[in-house]
DNA sequence: CCGGATCCTCGGTGATACTG
DNA sequence: CAGTATCACCGAGGATCCGG
């Protein structure tokens, strides 16, 4: 059951041994959003081997980065949710994930787009000194994937599913990345039809602002 | 030869594709320390099949992270080293180093530690606040290990081999790291044969305040 | 239907031997 | 020294089945 270890005393090698098989670094991603069931996961996670997924959990419950919760809505179920330690690795997550997607271009063939890796993608990208004293809500949507993005004063907050309206939502394609690495302006995006604005329309303004990768 | 890929277009997924398999990111380790033959990569990774070495290399070599360079001592042949690209990875690396540093008790059985992790563990646990106005050169030596740590001015350099003999020269064993966790003292290390000081004892005490887990 | 368990195939890894 | 060749084996991928 446990991961087959490298034989090094090393904090590194110590850490790809808890989470360096496969999938395990992308669960703990999903979980960042908050608690999700196994069919959450599953779903999210497109291609993943239930087999895979039953034994990633157990292992990252072991190690003590996830834990088993029971939950009530909409239906009574179990849960996992990141333990201290496993909300600990974000920071490392969102480098790992800076750093990847500073060197991704377009979307390959058959690539789907998540709502996880979605909020991943803003935490990537997030500049607190822009968003410093800003307070606002909105909501994305890129194909079914809903998001809720709280701004408030060099901080911000990502949730999963739309259960609030915000005032403003913003409708994007993938190629809202173009707009995130500055290679195109909010007027030239609402033009090529990758982003459409409803609400306000200084929502966009102020997204662009405040996430763009450096 | 690529590695499979998980489907999303997603920062976090393109780079556990680029570097997510077995050795990939504890050979990019090893390279931090500077250029390595094939012959030092196999011996620093212990147990890694020279077939999977050759594989990695060759992966992360397309991927545009590591490039072939020719060297002539001691003796003529070629060295992988970082590029770029790859070298940007050194903050995520230290990141998930640290994670995993900090929740590492004592070695495992038959655990063993190399040059590489043990610089590693140096870049971990340096506090560039407590170094500044500092200019001190020392020697760390563990088993068959020879490191020279250059110490200016809230900055640090690692070298592996100790071509340059510095003044005072620190022999520990593993048990080292309870002093860099805080949880021994210079002196008690001393008394408890965790460090023997060849030189100014006071390296030690520079040594202690600088690279310290928090 | 949710949350897995079971079975089978296939490719990557581990280990060793061998070669330019 | 720097890999290549070979092979056993285990874990991932994929589908199906099962208990609550």
């Amino acid at each position: 059951m446990a991961a087959r270890g490298y034989g090094q005393y090393c904090g590194l090698s110590r850490a790809l041994e808890l989470l360096g098989e496969r999938w395990g670094l992308l669960i703990v991603r999903d979980l960042l959003s908050g608690p999700h069931r196994f069919a959450d996961l599953e779903a999210s996670l497109v291609g993943i081997p239930t087999s895979v997924l039953t034994n990633r959990l157990k292992e990252l419950e072991t190690a003590g980065l996830i834990t088993r919760v029971p939950v009530h809505t909409p239906r009574r179920g179990t849960a996992y949710t990141l333990t201290d330690d496993g909300l600990a690795l974000e920071p490392t997550l969102v480098e790992l994930g800076r750093w990847g997607g500073s060197r991704m271009g377009g979307p390959r063939d058959g690539e789907v787009v998540t709502a996880e890796s979605l909020a991943m993608a803003l935490r990537t990208t997030f500049r607190p000194d822009r968003a410093a004293g800003m307070d606002r809500e909105l909501g994305l949507v890129m194909g079914d994937n809903v998001l809720t993005v709280t701004i408030r004063d060099a901080d911000f907050d990502v949730t999963v599913g739309g259960a609030a309206t915000p005032a403003s939502v913003l409708h994007a394609t993938p190629q809202i990345k173009r707009l995130i690495d500055g290679n195109l302006t909010p007027e030239e995006a609402v033009a090529e039809g990758v982003v459409r604005v409803d609400g306000d329309p200084s929502a966009l303004d102020d997204f662009a602002s405040v996430f763009r990768l450096d």
